[in-house]
DNA sequence: TACCGTGATGTAACCGCTTACGGTGAAACG
DNA sequence: CGTTTCACCGTAAGCGGTTACATCACGGTA
């Protein structure tokens, strides 16, 4: 590896003129700009970012803080994927890159899940991270806050947070449930139920609330019986299917909080003899690969996947180059029809 | 932030004592070293990342090379997350980080999807990565050569490479794929056809080699008009399959080389009219979620996908812990029999 | 001609930690 | 009692950059 100096020897100049050329290209003679960036090349020299980060007390990583909830081992992030296409292509861009965070060595005791927010809090200082990036795993909203008021920029995905240098991301949702609703409101449906996610997950509050909105909107008394609790799993779906299928006056439509548990509503409805869209509507949340392959294919609210990487990274990078905390960003979502809903 | 220099002040010591109390507790005197320790959790001490590696010349942090492949654009990895997930705990143990390598700032031009291993290489040795994993998106098998050739340490992941310090993992696609022919000749399937991957994937190419194994083993002969070419995505298995419906003598059962393709073809058959799985049988591999979904659920060959993640830490690991090359992992599959197939 | 501002470059301190090497004192040895 | 051994610890030289400050040459100005 050729170092800084190595190639101030050959040009003939300094190891500041060096890292002048690199950082500040203005302030160097432009003949001997040439001359280094040729050595350089030549050399092929790369900057040694440990060095870098020594000196300037700040690194081109930004921190990943994703973490398996271990109250919900089975529990899948619905589009993790897309999320980190996004988040890693707006980083590139600034030249950043993603540090998926280990948690602190010792913290693999039991339940090891984001129990120890301070240890990445530090892990972010040992790093001089940029900042952090926070993928909610379920209903981590009280170690979030944890970083967030720890100063260090950052911005959480789908978990509302606040805090000096922190802000986040997040559908919709209550927007996209009341579509939703207003959908199955023009399909000429009056008793609507919902399935909820876990009771403590902010996107699931507020698609109940954008549940409740729609049905104001179109004048429906609400009824109590008629929202039942999920976890988000396809299982969780099955069974308050099976309850609200049970009462004396069941709905004519569902709405899920999650595609998976609309799935398992259908699965379920399925066991009850009856069809979708025919004798019951179904529409879910998330539009997940699942949801395009079912039978009948899922009608559901579709979120901007790659968005969320997005949106994210651009905050991150704003709270870096010196800005306050950005204001929360809301992204759209989209109802995506299929054939769960019927009225084609 | 608390540096070595205050502790060694606070307790009276010099610098090296402090730095030897953390990475050589035994060659100090029991007392020091308590103290050292209690001044230095007191002041909630933590080491900079950043000096130690431009001391030591070496990280705690192994770079991911994933791209999306330019050429496939939908494409998504099967098992990403649990990939990840397996991965990220495996390094954890050892106290390392995953990061994520951003394309070199200026690769961003068209199609950059692994249009320069170098950058990435380059990356390797200006963060002192102490090796890289390389996640196979598609077919990488040409960039992936570049990186196993550099020298750093490295493992792909269902990419066979080979270098100085280079392995890789993969799953026993044969075996597997020969347990699904084994399965269906089981149950009396003797015209069983497959639909492959893209020519140039290696899972996909072992796939049909282990297709072809499953026929030999029966005694079954091998009729080239049953082997169709798909390139992993839902609407080739649909095609494909159509196209095997419409031989002279259609097969009665079909092997697909992903589920994405299996369930294209389920939708095939469906058109066609045809009852799955008694007029026609239908076996994946990968075994993703949706596998369990569709209608009928899907038969297929299921990956140790956190296994990936797990096996790929280990190589690592042990060849920066000095070790040479490690002779490439197989991964065991399991079939996982469910109702496509039929015969429960 | 003396003076000054300015652009280009060099000097050197510093970032925080690791480690080879050397020094010290006490215990062990002959 | 002199000498060796060894455990323990300090000294100081890096690691490879960044940057405040000093220096110097030079053209413009009074």
């Amino acid at each position: 590896m050729a170092t800084g100096r190595e190639i101030a020897q050959l040009c003939g100049v300094s190891v500041a003129t060096v890292s002048r050329v690199f950082n500040q290209p203005e302030t160097v003679g432009a003949e001997t700009r040439e001359r280094v960036l040729r050595v350089a090349k030549e050399l092929d020299y790369r900057p040694n970012e440990a060095a870098r980060a020594l000196s300037t007390k700040q690194s081109t990583m930004i921190g990943l803080v994703w973490d398996t909830d271990h109250r919900r081992p089975g529990w899948r992030h619905p589009y993790l994927q897309d999320l980190l296409i996004g988040l890693k292509s707006a980083l590139s861009a600034h030249g950043y890159h993603l540090l998926m965070l280990a948690t602190s060595g010792d913290a693999r005791e039991v339940g090891a899940s984001l129990a120890d927010p301070v240890g990445y809090v530090n892990m972010t200082r040992r790093h001089h991270l940029g900042g952090l990036v926070l993928i909610d795993s379920g209903s981590d909203a009280e170690a979030f806050g944890t970083f967030a008021q720890s100063g260090v920029p950052c911005v959480a995905l789908d978990v509302a947070v606040e805090g000096p240098r922190a802000t986040y991301v997040t559908s919709d949702n209550a927007g996209g449930a009341r579509d939703a609703v207003a959908h199955l409101v023009a399909l000429g449906h009056e008793r609507i139920a919902m399935i909820t996610g876990p009771q403590d997950n902010q996107p699931s509050q507020a698609r109940v609330s954008g549940y409740r909105m729609g049905l104001r909107d179109a004048g429906i008394p609400q009824r109590a019986e008629y929202v039942e609790s999920g976890d988000f799993y396809r299982a969780s779906g099955t069974a308050a299917a099976q309850r609200l299928l049970a009462l004396d006056e069941p709905p004519t439509a569902i709405f899920a909080a999650s595609d998976e548990m609309a799935v398992g509503a259908l699965l379920a409805a399925r066991a009850a003899g009856l069809k979708v869209p025919d004798d019951l509507a179904l529409i879910g949340f998330d539009d997940i690969e699942i949801a395009s392959v079912v039978e009948p294919a899922l009608t559901t609210v579709s979120q901007d996947k790659p968005g969320f990487g997005v949106a994210a990274a651009k905050a991150i990078m704003a709270m870096i180059t010196g800005a306050g905390p950005e204001a929360p960003l809301v992204l759209p979502t989209r109802l995506v029809v299929r054939e769960s809903c019927g009225g084609a």
